[in-house]
DNA sequence: ACCTGAACACCGTTCAAGT
DNA sequence: ACCTGAACACCGTTCAAGT
């Protein structure tokens, strides 16, 4: 049930994710769902759980060594092959950030994490300070409130585009003109957040960590 | 209308706004909002300008220097100005991870931000990839995935409960023990992400910032 | 134990009609 | 230009009833 859930929302969205689609898709009749679920929070709760898991399994296939300044390079690899399972699901991060309570796996998740920083020399007090600094980075993506290569010009409000673009941000569109280079239309999770830029904003918050852990 | 919306969001939660209710809400019929807008995205693409506009007024009042290091504590100041708007209205945030498009106000205070960094120095290549490092840190909120003091050890799954909590997930444990002191049941925003978590994660970033534009 | 059909309360939205 | 009423297609969910 919950594999179907995934498999509608992989091919036709989230929002086709419907306890009636869903029933139908299981070769079964709506409300019988209900007798595996009180809600339909319960089988978000579970793609979620699933997803998760998906996660766990891939991370527990990684043999490298935590000790030691080796934490980094570590929780790296960890968090990008989590972003790998969450980029074959680009809707997760919605459901994610909708969850109220945290299921098993993902708890599962962050133990090992807080585990590994631990192996690293890290506090308790620091570990905990280093998962609120990583939100929902620490499983593979990020809540971008911006997109400087994708829709902003074209969709712009009239009373900006009527003002002169170029007066009223001009920042920014001396970034975009500059950052012309490096669009990337694949691999966006959410908003434009490609590899790099993922890559870019973890790094800087993993060498911040270890240079709080190592001084 | 946009007003009214936040107000009922505020009084009585997101998914109390709906279009009926806030018809009702106005005086008017429930179809009467159809004159001014086309859709209900469009209330809700309105409602997050709305909130980035009062953001966008309360961070025009400071006035302090963004010249050479000095970006640094005013993006602060100004990012910690935008979380308080956003404390006033915890809803927020959820509402903002839906939209596909970017408010003009949004962009405006963007343009901003990035202004201030190119003042700090920042080439257009750094301060585009610290828009994407900070993502909806640069509003004043994170998604965090992680509630270490919350609701995580009574709503734990029966699977996780029956095994022993403290072999399945020791480092959280731990760290929960460990972090007894520092809960603050006040000043959330979503998830845990108490005021000094914000700050401890913020300060991570800007600083990798500042030490990558003054090398 | 598992499934069903009919029904309820609620959505967003269309449309033709009123002033 | 602005508002309305009735209606449509779709939700999640309850409940009493079937096997």
């Amino acid at each position: 049930m919950l594999r179907a859930a995934i498999a509608l929302a992989d091919e036709r969205g989230v929002e086709a994710l419907t306890m009636r689609r869903l029933a139908t898709e299981l070769g079964v009749e709506a409300m019988s769902l209900y007798h595996y679920v009180a809600k339909k929070d319960d089988v978000l709760d579970g793609v979620v759980d699933v997803l998760a898991s998906e996660i766990n399994d891939a991370v527990a296939e990684i043999d490298v060594p935590t000790a030691g300044a080796a934490w980094q390079s570590a929780a790296r690899q960890r968090i990008l092959t989590a972003r790998q399972v969450m980029l074959r699901h680009p809707w997760a991060p919605r459901v994610f950030a909708t969850r109220t309570v945290m299921s098993p796996a993902t708890i599962l998740y962050h133990d090992r994490l807080v585990g590994l920083m631990r192996d690293g020399g890290f506090s308790y007090d620091l570990a905990h300070r280093a998962m609120h600094a990583l939100g929902s980075r620490s499983l593979g993506f990020t809540q971008e409130m911006f997109d400087p290569g994708g829709s902003m010009p074209a969709e712009a409000d009239p009373e900006v585009l009527l003002g002169d673009f170029a007066t009223m941000v001009p920042n920014l569109v001396g970034m975009l003109v500059d950052a012309q280079a490096h669009v990337d239309p694949e691999s966006r999770l959410g908003w434009c957040d490609d590899q790099a830029e993922f890559e870019f904003g973890l790094d800087l918050i993993l060498d911040g960590l270890e240079r709080l852990v190592s001084r």
